[in-house]
DNA sequence: ATATGTTCTTCATTTACTTCA
DNA sequence: ATTGAAGTAAATGAAGAACAT
């Protein structure tokens, strides 16, 4: 039985105490292993394993690797529900997880998907009026892509965009319905922009945009350049926004595992505190047994083994003589605790190896 | 090898907006 | 109908890493 809690570099050999702990369990299923990383290293990690599953099966495709720094090996991490942060995964790791998105090919297959089954109702909330677009182009000074989409030719016309035009629709309960409330809304944000761009204006994403950037998460937590850009014109949203949602979306699945993490850590400590009691208790006999035992008196030490083979847990003590002769000549008790002294094994059997 | 600039990311924070009492 | 607190999520800016020159 082995009590190991590991707090911190959790980079250095990320998954040493999990094999340990498995191997544990394998054996006699009273290993207890515990492992926590505190730092930044292998945030990144937690969210790629949150959609490992659903991302293993396209690992190999690769079809998002187009532009080069995409392109590495899968990581092949294991799947555990284990909350343990990893090693740090290099920039854009999620890009190689493949999913099958939009290529320089004018991305029709990602619009074809991206439609789902939403109708085009030709009114965007969060878009100008496609005139008052072209008369507020000058003004996309926050990201210059955002003009490079709307002079895209693939844009023009829209033919495969997603118009969105509900907001947050549904049972989402807004008391504006969408009839009035949207398009005025849609008109006084582009009245805004125009009037001053000091004033910040928060777009509110449609229930149909997040929803698709949801499903589009779900395939990758990163955008490379072009994920993001055929995901904006999709949504007809500027590449920032995109952009930006995915590094808050990013930070809620974060923030929710770290809630996660925080309740296991809670379970391991409550788990620990009852395995402490237990072995005081042990210990309390064990030093009752040595007292009421005068062979014991006579042994310098008594520490607790592990039975290689059987693997309980006893006494174990040197010989007066041999501890003697070794602490005289040892320099370092560690490794002379184990390969010189003789042992006394209080088990039924000689452990195999044992001398 | 080193310095510099660019791009991208995470993180903490701000702020617009919604919901509810 | 109004208001203010609380919560949510979009947006911002700083800092750092990776990369190219």
């Amino acid at each position: 039985m082995e009590l190991e809690l590991s707090l911190g570099d959790a980079s250095s050999k990320p998954f040493a105490f999990m094999e340990k702990a498995h191997r544990q369990v394998a054996n006699k299923g009273l290993g207890f292993s515990m492992g926590l990383g505190l730092g930044s290293a292998g945030r990144d990690q937690e969210e790629q394993k949150i959609h490992e599953v659903a991302d293993d099966d396209d690992d190999d495709d690769g079809e998002d690797d187009e532009d080069g720094r995409d392109q590495r090996p899968s990581t092949g991490l294991p799947l555990q529900l284990d909350l343990l942060p990893l090693a740090p995964v290099p920039r854009n790791q999620a890009s190689h997880q493949g999913l099958t998105w939009p290529s320089d090919n004018g991305s029709s297959e990602a619009g074809s998907s991206g439609n789902v089954g939403l109708p085009a109702r030709g009114l965007d909330v969060n878009r100008l009026p496609s005139t008052a677009v072209t008369a507020a182009a000058g003004e996309e000074v926050e990201d210059g892509a955002a003009a490079e989409v709307e002079s895209s030719p693939n844009s023009a016309a829209s033919s495969f965009q997603m118009d969105f035009c509900i907001y947050r629709g549904g049972n989402g309960g807004t008391k504006r319905d969408f009839e009035g409330g949207e398009a005025e809304r849609a008109s006084s944000r582009a009245s805004d922009e125009d009037d001053n761009g000091l004033t910040r204006k928060k777009l509110r994403l449609s229930k149909e945009q997040s929803a698709f950037l949801e499903e589009s998460f779900k395939e990758h937590n990163t955008l490379n350049p072009k994920q993001k850009l055929a995901l904006a014109k999709q949504l007809n949203l500027r590449p920032r926004q995109v952009e930006v949602w995915f590094q808050n979306r990013r930070a809620r699945t974060k923030l929710k595992q770290t809630e996660v993490d925080c309740e296991y850590l809670k379970r391991c400590c409550e788990t620990l505190t009852e395995e402490n009691r237990r072995l005081h208790k042990e210990l309390q006999e064990l030093r009752a047994l040595k007292t009421s035992n005068p062979f014991y008196m006579q042994l310098p030490a008594t520490t607790l083994t592990m039975c290689p083979s059987c693997e309980r847990v006893a006494a174990t003590s040197t010989a007066p003589s041999a501890a003697a002769s070794t602490a005289t000549t040892a320099t370092d008790p560690s490794t002379t605790t184990t390969a010189n002294r003789p042992r006394f094994y209080p088990f039924s059997h000689q452990p195999s190896g044992a001398s």
